[in-house]
This record gives structure tokens, sequence and C-alpha cells, in this order.
DNA sequence: CTGTTAGCGCATTCAT
DNA sequence: ATGAATGCGCTAACAG
């Protein structure tokens, strides 16, 4: 069912069908309406493809995520699928597993599918071969939760989320935190927050130096219960994100330890299961779905306006703190 | 970048290079190799849209999910996604949130995206008017999670899942078992859980009566939790899903019942999260990224033969149960 | 207000 | 083994 069958059976010219559907107020009403009416008689639908081929633009935009299947990457693109469905775009997303080589492909596959546009997190803004290549590819990108004076980014403060946290925990008597991380060298998220973490205890005048580094992906949960088996154990742990602080509640259960009697427990990201939870996680909150909503927002005024997206364009939205269940004051016994 | 350009710069016609990348074997060694390091140099890459439009398919599958909020379609899209990239198919998701017009505004975006099939998951197929659109259309289709005779589904058996689990909870002592089940309106697998619960409580010479509705998306702790309250409470709930069980246990806790002590609660997905809940879910288990990739390949076979995909193609993929520890033995006082 | 025409970038005959 | 020519379906001048 192409332009001309319907132009054909309509008895006017593939323009004025053309016109019909993109501009409507320049055709004639009766025209119009006969022209729509046997559209959805014949079951006629504009071609994407050669829409895209002719106005060089896809309306379609990339979307790159390290995994759907830690929520905070799935209520984000949430966010990202709603904001992009309003402005008339689609979206194409890929993860990474947080896998240089899978970010890499990533964005070449996207680059090739000609999107207009990319939202993505990355490993690490300052040294993604992705990123160089998408900047030589001159197409518009924003990075969300990723964040670096050079690239045009939407995210919280996770230094100073993670630092406040600290306070919050020193505050309530805890002198013994331990950070679970994770992978670095993954995540830059990861590293502002041990950059927060290490800062904050530093401001509390406590000992930052324990921490501990455990995958993503996988589930670290004997590495975690072995470390708090170790006498004395911590009071606190300060987790990289919710799946992990979850993993952790596990891991102190494991251990013989309550939540929170024995140690407290607190995540970052906010996932809106964690409210769920017995105990209810008590968390950094970061606003996933206005993240993603903000990424697309920007960069479809971008593609709009026609200019490159600048780095300055980068918005700092506001964290916040859920008081649940699994973070309390240290009992002195 | 375009085939022309590239072709001018290496000093060969279009159609060599056209062949390069689609029929390497017909060019001559020499020649490949320097179109190919000139395409490298200039960052060539063939435009999706124009190639799209000449072999009239796109290599882009539609995808269809209620929420991605769910982990259990994160998984699933997650299987999809890396069967669509190992058969060189891009996808393009959408979510209906669980609501009809949504499912049908996703199929007819989906259709002028012209993607070459669709795998997806409908209210209810019998029903649904997004599905006789699709027939209309005649796109490749398959559903996943659904099951219905008249089309081609990847699904397991629900029905004697949770009729199997019903008689596993009676061989545990419980006799007062309530069903949790979501909006059976929203959801066929919920009407198919539904009727295994009915038919093993029969089954089990068990009263079937009691059971509650809550939704999907929205949590429903506290109407679960007035349920609990009552006197006698159930000693067993089953649910429709990992989600809704999740809210049951911590519903059970804000009644003030010991989980598994106290009651036992059975989930439905198996989704991984629920391996590091503590206590650890006790659910019956789906291969969610097997029936999306089942449901791929299925399909993707279907658009290799350029034949129809017909309903008795369907799949039956085999479930199972986590023993986890939300679930015990009736404690006799 | 409507029709005619010229490509967008590519795969594919048909020649050579 | 390679090149020239055609058209996929559509939008945007341009002409009337």
């Amino acid at each position: 069912m192409s332009i001309r069958e319907l132009a054909a059976q309509t008895g006017v010219s593939i323009s004025t069908v053309s016109r019909v559907f993109n501009l409507p107020d320049k055709v004639n009403t009766d025209t119009r309406a006969h022209v729509l009416q046997m559209a959805q008689a014949m079951g006629y639908l504009p071609n994407a493809s050669a829409r895209s081929l002719r106005m060089q633009r896809s309306k379609v935009l990339g979307v790159v995520l390290p995994t759907l299947l830690n929520p905070v990457f799935a209520e984000c693109l949430n966010g990202i699928a709603q904001a992009a469905s309003d402005a008339g775009y689609a979206i194409l997303p890929m993860t990474t597993d947080y896998r240089l080589a899978q970010e890499a492909q990533a964005v070449q596959q996207l680059l090739a599918g000609n999107v207009d546009g990319l939202v993505l997190v990355v490993s690490n803004p300052a040294t993604s071969s992705a990123l160089q290549r998408l900047r030589a590819a001159r197409l518009p990108y924003v990075l969300v939760y990723n964040w670096h004076a050079d690239h045009p980014c939407v995210s919280v403060d996770s230094e100073l989320a993670v630092r406040n946290v600290v306070a919050r925990l020193a505050a309530l008597g805890h002198r013994s935190i331990t950070l679970i991380s994770g992978k670095l060298a993954a995540s830059d998220r990861a590293q502002q927050r041990q950059r927060g973490f290490f800062s904050g205890m530093a401001a509390q005048g406590l000992d930052g130096s324990h921490w501990l580094e455990v995958p993503f992906v996988e589930t670290a949960v004997k590495e975690i219960c072995a470390l708090l088996q170790r006498n004395p154990h911590p009071t606190a742990l300060v987790c990289s994100n919710d799946l992990i602080a979850i993993r952790s509640i596990r891991a102190a259960q494991l251990a013989g330890l309550r939540v929170p009697q024995d140690i407290s427990i607190i995540g970052f990201d906010g996932i809106a299961l964690g409210e769920d939870l017995t105990p209810m996680l008590s968390t950094i909150t970061q606003p996933n779905a206005d993240i993603g909503r903000c990424g697309v927002k920007l960069l479809v005024q971008a593609l709009a306006d026609g200019l490159p997206l600048v780095p300055s364009a980068s918005l700092l939205l506001a964290h916040g703190f859920r008081t649940g269940e699994s973070c309390a004051s240290v009992t002195h016994p």
C-alpha cells in the first residue's frame, strides 16, 4: 500500500495525499476528508523508511544502557520512552552489560541504524571510545547518570548525596561504616559514590578505608557475607546501588545479623521495588524517570534547533533520601 | 557519507561498493580490500533507511510488553534483544502499562514504523483488536506469555503450574489458601493462574473461594494487609506474580505475620531478584529470557521462510519451582 | 488549492 | 569482474 496507489484510488495526486498527512491545512477540507477516508479504508500507512530517506531524519532515538535487569535503568528507560513518544520519537535501545566492547558495538550499530540522536550511559565518559566516535559522527547525544565536564549530561550529585548519607549515619552513632562498591572500572557513578564516601568519612573524622568492590551483574552475597562475619563487623553499609544493597541485606541475614538492629544498610537509586521490601530499603533516591525524560527533552530540543548539544546544557537534578527500615541508630549494648 | 561519495573517492562504481557489502564474493579481492579500507577511513556506513526502502524489509522487530518495571518482562526483553541481535535484527519496544488503548496504539505505531515482525504480549489474545489489525496487515507476529489456540505463542503451562503448587501447599499441611490475583481483565495469564488455583483447590478437596484481585502496577499492600488481619488468616498465599508476592510479604509483615512461620507466600515468574530477597522468594519459575529468545527465533524463521507464522508453531516451555524461604509447612500449635 | 518532477541512498537487473 | 540505469515511497520545490 503506497502513496501512489492511494492517490490513484482517491483520484488525486500523490502530493495531495502527502499534504494531507504533513500539511493538512494546505489542502481543501473535502479533499482531505476524502483522502483520509480512503486511507482508512485501504489501511494506508506512510512508509517510515521512505520518509526517513527523504527527510534525512528517522524520528528514532538510540538508547544505550548497561542493563535492564537493574530496575533503575528500566525506570529510566520508561521516562525516556515516554518523553520520546511525546515528542514523536521512537526508541531503539541496546544494553551493554557494563562491557566496553558492547558499548562500542551498540553505538556503532545505532550509528548505522541512522538514529537522530542518542541517550546513553557509558562506563566512563572520560575515556569512552564510543563517545569519541559519536562526536566524530556529529550525532547529537546526551549522557544520563554519567557526569563529565566535556559532555552534555543529566544526573544527580552522587558524590554529595553519599557524603550526606555518611553524615546521616554518623549522626545515628555509626563509626564503623563500610562501602560496598560496584566495579569502579565499569562505572563512573561508582567512582563518584566512592569519592563521596571517602570525603564524607573524612569529614566525620572516621576511618574510610573499609570498602569492598563487587560485581554489578552477578550476585556477590558470599563475599559480602564473609566480610560481615569478621569480628567486629561494621555497623553500617553504604552500597553503590539498590541491587547491591538488597544483596547486602541478604548477606547480613546469612551472617546472622539483623537489619537494622545489628547493621544498617543504605542503597542508592531509589528503585520503586525498594519500597515494597521488608525491611523497606533506606536509600538515596534519584528521579530515574525524570533523568530519562530530561535527557530526551534536551536532545529533542537540540534536534529541533539544529544546534549541537553542548556540555553547558548539562542538568543536575535533585536527589532525595528515602527513610526506609534498613537503617537505624547504633544500639549501645 | 553516501555510497556515491565512497564510490567516487575509491574510483569504482556504486554497484561495486554495494557488492562489497552485500555480495563480497562477487568482487575482486583487491578491489574489495580497497573499498573496505576507504570505507573505514571515510567512516562510511550503509544508510539503513535507504536499504529498508530498497529491500522492503527493515531488519527491525517490534516488541510490545505491558511494562518494564516488572523484571519478568525486562528479563524477557533481554532474551528478545539477544536473539534478535544474533539474527541481525534490532528491536523497537513499546509498553502498554496493561492498557488496551496503549496496546492498540503501540501496534499501530509499530505497523507504521515498518517493522518486519512483532513479538508481543497482549491483555487477551481472544479479544485483542490490536491482534486483529496485525492479522489484517499480514505482518508476522508471535505472542509471548499469552496462550491461545488461534495464535502462535510461546509460554509455559501456567494453569498446570499453579495446580501443582496448590498440591505442594496441601502436602505441607495448608488448608486455608488464598489467591492474590492480578487484574483478570488485564491479563490472560492471571486468568490461567486463577483457573489453576481453582482446579488445584478442587482437586485437593479444599475451599477455593478465597481470592483477592489487585492491580498490577500500583502497590496493593494495604488491601492485602487488611485481608491478612482478618481472623483466622489464611496459612498460605498464592500470588499471580513475583511482584505481587513481594508486596504480599510486606503486607504480611505489616499485619504482624511472620513469613513463612505464620504464613507461606508463593510467587510466579521466577525473577532473578527473588533469589536475593530475605526471605528468598519461593516461586514458580519461567524461563523468561528463553521465552523471549524462542519467540524471536520462531519469528525470524518465519521471516526467512517467507511463510506466515501459524498457531501450530506454538511452544510450551518447561516451568520449574524455586524452593525459597517464603514457604513452609503448617505448624500446628 | 492541486499536480508535476526531482532526488534521498541503496540493491539490482542488464550490459559489457 | 565491473558499470550504467532503474525504482523502492516519499517530501519539497516549482508551476499552474
